[in-house]
DNA sequence: CTCCACCTGGGAAAAACTCCCACTACTCGG
DNA sequence: CCGAGTAGTGGGAGTTTTTCCCAGGTGGAG
């Protein structure tokens, strides 16, 4: 790469945006181009220098990164933002994104986080710290289902292979075409079917696609076939 | 940290576990004490050594490694399960997590994401794969602006008998009851079903189940009996 | 009136389901 | 080690459901 990237750095502590510069300066792939210690004069700069990045806090003490994010990006499109933050919070994540940030890593994150958060966002991807991943998978499975209560007692009453045939009828499947996926006589699926429905205190294969979507084994949303 | 993480490995790619295994001699924390070319290999191995730590495929040649993390977690609560995976979609990732795995990470990835997901998983804190941010921003956006499309235009398509038929195949009654119920033969129940899946293309009740579902016609969360 | 969609039903063959049984393998407690 | 229990596999016979094709009656639109 012939030219160095440049960044702008939007930050209220001048001693978070002189770490940062310290950091990049060791690096050969990037150069900070400005900086700005408050959403305003954040977006003035923007406009001014047309960085390639923009490293940006949320909480700034006039507006709110993420309007500034939102701003930014709809002026210059190539322009991409990391959100660099002390927030955990779903919310904060979600909106950044939305807002059209590109990347999202945590203050207490090591330094090497934001050179790979970096990296990652050139080349145009997503980047998420690993430490939102708590936050992030709780937010993916209430999103998915209310709350699975890992499906009752009588479903763990089944064993394994019930649980595997259970899946692939609530996915459509036929007991024959389960049989031939499972490499198993349709007498045996019939079989296990037939467990499956007693054991859940069932009477026929739509109700057990119903038991399955209630409890979360299916997910309804993502069914596409 | 006294006694080194006992570590196991399920993949069914000799080689691939080779790898595992050579990365991980190189570290004073962990120690492979099992490996598993198969889930049900796997579960077994798991339940024989009780590892700290698992590391489990999703493509397994038996059974899903999702299913195999659903078990091992069931059994042992104090084991923490990563998934090293090909697969992005983000379907994989929830369910994934919903079935108990602590990690994700992608096969992709460097090698040294796998020890850094080690170490927070060892610390009892979810871990996932930055390059799976975009899979999972999708997701996140997706899910907060949840646009319900009420049903497309095969399902206006159908008559009003057929939509009274097809609310009541949905509820789990079966062709008869529903004779019974609207006063009709089976027989003209049967057909009314068998122009419904026509009409929507589907081939069987359970698709039918499903498609109701998905365009909510019936109430997932409010099923009850 | 005529046409056509809709609702209704039947017949015969195919597929699925039910119920009961049996064999094997593995695990576990005594 | 042995018997009991559980999981997974499969068969047989009989019943029910589904499939596919057909067809009569009705009611509204042109």
């Amino acid at each position: 790469m012939a030219e160095k990237k440049t960044i702008l750095i939007v930050d209220d502590h001048p001693f978070f945006r002189e770490g940062v510069k310290s950091l990049l300066a060791k690096q050969s792939t990037y150069r900070v181009a400005g900086e700005a210690g408050s959403g305003e004069e954040g977006l003035k700069k923007a406009k001014e220098i047309r960085p390639d990045l923009v490293i940006m806090d949320i909480g700034l003490p006039d507006v709110s990164g993420i309007d500034i994010t939102r701003s930014i990006r709809e002026i210059l499109a190539e322009t991409r933002v990391v959100i660099l933050s002390m927030h955990l919070k779903i919310e904060y994540i979600t909106k950044a994104f939305q807002a059209g940030a590109t990347g999202y890593i945590t203050k207490e994150s090591a330094t090497e986080r934001l050179l790979e958060c970096l990296e990652s966002v050139s080349k145009g991807e997503y980047f998420m710290d690993p430490s939102l991943a708590h936050e992030v998978v709780e937010s993916l499975m209430r999103s998915e289902k209310k709350e699975l209560k890992s499906a009752d007692a009588s479903y763990a009453s089944l064993t394994r292979r019930e649980k595997q045939v259970m899946c692939l009828l609530a996915e459509g499947l036929s007991t024959t075409e389960i049989a031939e996926k499972l490499f198993i006589s349709r007498k045996t699926v019939e079989n296990h079917r037939s467990n499956i429905l007693s054991k859940l205190d069932l009477h026929s294969t739509v109700e057990l696609v119903r038991y399955a979507a209630r409890y979360g084994l299916i997910d309804v949303t993502t069914w596409k076939e």
